[in-house]
Formats: C-alpha cells, structure tokens, sequence
DNA sequence: AAAAACTGTTGATATGGGTCATGGCAAAAG
DNA sequence: CTTTTGCCATGACCCATATCAACAGTTTTT
C-alpha cells in the first residue's frame, strides 16, 4: 500500500471509517478516482451540463449553489476536506444540473464518474454497503437541515451553524453563508454584530 | 408466488420498479416486513424512543413532525400510499427520535425492524442495492426541498406542492400542510383563497 | 342530541427580516 | 502605487408573513 500517491490517504481513512476494506479491495476503490486540482473561482458543476462526477474534497473549500431568476444566488451545500459534493439530481440521475459547484479556494479532489462508480458498485457488495452508508446518512443529514430550517429563526439558524460547523463559518464568504441559512448578508452582518456586542 | 397476502403486492410492485429480484429473493425481501394496522391519530414513532422500523404504507396517510418548545408544530414529511417514512436520524443511528409519526388515517403498514433490514442487506448484494438506491433517492428528494424552501416565496411553495403532490394536498389537514411548507395556517388559508378568486 | 374539540376563515395589527442606498476597507489587478 | 473589485457594515424604510382575536362549520365525545 506504500505506493498510493498521498492525496488519496484522506480519502482510504475515510472510507475506513465506514466499512472495512481490504487491502486489494482499497485499491480497486480509489483506483475508481482520478485526482482534479482545479483553481478558486473554477466551476466544477454548472445548470444544464449533466453533474458527471462525484466529488471528495482532499484540500479546499467548494460551494454548491443555484441561481434564482432575479439572480438571487441560494447555497445548497458547502464541502471542505473530508466532504463530498455534487449535484444529487443531476448526478444520481444523470440528468441536466440545477446548481452551480465552484471553488471558494484552490482545491483538490478525488473525483469518480457516473459510470465508473456503477461499475464498482456492481463489482462487490462492500462497494454497495459504502455508497448505501453514504446515501443513508446524507439523507439523515438533510433531514437535519430541513427541521432546522423550519424550526429556527434566522438568529437560531446562525448559532445553530457556527456550533455545528465552526470551521466551515470561519472559512467561507459570509454573503454564502448567509443565503446557505436563509438571509440576507445584510441581516448576517446584523446578526453578528449583535453578538459581539452582547458577549462584552 | 400465490400464496402472498395481499398487503404485500404494492410493496414487491415498488421493489420491482427499482431492481429486478427473483422470485426467491422477492419472498426473503417480503417476510423481513411484517403488515401493521394502526388507527387515526395513533403514533409510531415519538421523541425519545429509537424508531424502530422504516415503514412502507400499503394504505392510509401518515405525517412525521416536530414540536417546538413553543408547542409549534412542523411538519417534516407525509406519506401516503407507496411511501416509505420515519425518523432517519433516528432510525439510521439508532438512537432517540425527535420526531413525532402520527396515522392521519386508519392506515395498513409494512414495517421492517433495524435489526431485520440490517440482515437483509447483509444477506444478499441485491437487497443492499435496493436501500443504496433508496437512499440516493430519498437525498436527492430532500436537496430539491431545501433549495425550494431557500428560493421560493410562500404561494409559489405552495403552487409548486400542488404541481407536485396533488394527491397528498386534497387529502392532508390544511394546518399540517402548511407547517410542511413553513407557513402559518392563516396564511396558507389566504393564500388559497387568492387563487380561488384569481382563477374566476 | 348536546357539548366539546378540532379545523379553517377572515380581519386588524405587528414585526422579523428584506430592500435600497451609502461607505469603508482589503485584496486583486493593472 | 493606484485603481478596481469583492466583501462586509450600517442606516432608513418597507413588506411578506406572523400574531392575535373572533367566528363558523364539522367532527368527535359523552
């Protein structure tokens, strides 16, 4: 295993974390990636062109996000290292994208395509358990995200998010942060400057 | 094949439309399930304890929510005839719900415990394809929620549940649909009223 | 069959958060 | 080093939706 080049190493501990792979199976998994560096700004998942990837972030920071009529933009999902990202409805279908994914830094990711995660899936049933895990759990969590949504106001929101994900809330733009939860950057600004204030 | 309660049918028709089991397999699907009748108003699920089982719903209407300390109600989802519903954060970690799931009619389940569909999964490639699929389903169902939620105003969330789920809207009290949709009761009731007059 | 509880409607009023406008600062571009 | 651009802050005002209240029809309970 001393060959594997090191930007795949995050991604056999995560996997390791989830279900136990052999060592030829590892292989044959992230075998399945190809690594795909790509610049702040760049986009990796635009409306209309088919999400043809799934996405692992091994360094960087990418944000999800669609665009309204108005050109009111609403961030969907965000992904820092250890995440994964992509457009579920276009990639789960293969069907045209709705979102935007781009780069809110230099990144790098292990990315595998429609086709070739078919075909692991398909070739051993540890491979389905780990993608069955991963659909399992994205569900729980977007679950999460609706009752927070409807339950909490836009303050409750802030707190909620900044407890769960501190290292997502320092890294990324606020105006996104802002429109992940439901805001405006305006009243994020607000938001946070009353919490300053209150802390003193 | 012959010998299959009735109850049974809608569920191995939805299975089949997913994945192709033999016969064989389609009966070690079916006896991990096992038919529940419950009343109007009688529950399922409840904060505090482990949901238990996924639920498939051969007949009726059910309705899984939240109760804020307030005493706010949300409604996170409904489930009608060929619809699946629990708790999955809940269910999927196996520790205490937040949610309450609740007959909104005299309704007939098929329920499969945690620890059966673990087995069933185990069991078999093709089963475990079944929940991976379901799984990727039901996230890709919850992303086009939030990003409906994040960008439409409350009559257009409204119009787009009627496009979608006319079946579902007829039949649902209006306060739980409103919930469902993040809006109060009175608004909803204006709303509806409005288009009443709109379409004269 | 009367009472109670539940559900939906309508009106008056309040408010959380949006919109619009302006300014400042830091980073990127030239 | 200067200019431009991107991001955030703040104030004034406004609106979509919430809140509160009263009522009526319907369903459930007794």
């Amino acid at each position: 295993m001393s060959d594997i080049p090191e930007e795949y190493l995050p991604l056999i501990a995560h996997v390791q974390k989830r279900v136990s792979f052999s060592d030829t199976e590892i292989r044959t998994f992230i075998e399945a990636f190809q690594v795909k560096k790509i610049k702040k700004r760049q986009f990796i998942i635009q409306p209309d062109f088919v999400a043809t990837h799934r996405n692992y972030v091994v360094k960087g920071a990418l944000r999800g996000y669609t665009v309204a009529d108005g050109g009111q933009e609403n961030t969907i999902q965000f992904a820092i290292e250890d995440w994964w990202i992509s457009d579920y409805n276009s990639y789960i279908y293969q069907k045209p994208a709705t979102m935007f994914v781009m780069a809110l830094e230099d990144s790098v990711l292990l990315q595998i395509d429609h086709r070739a995660e078919e075909q692991l899936k398909q070739s051993g049933q540890k491979f389905e358990t780990f993608f069955r895990i991963m659909g399992e759990r994205s569900t729980a969590y977007m679950q999460r995200r609706i009752i927070r949504n409807l339950t909490l106001n836009a303050e409750e929101r802030y707190e909620e998010f900044i407890k769960n994900y501190p290292l997502i809330a320092q890294r990324v733009p606020q105006y996104t942060l802002a429109s992940y939860l439901g805001m405006t950057t305006e009243s994020l600004s607000r938001i946070r400057n009353k919490r300053v204030h209150k802390k003193s």
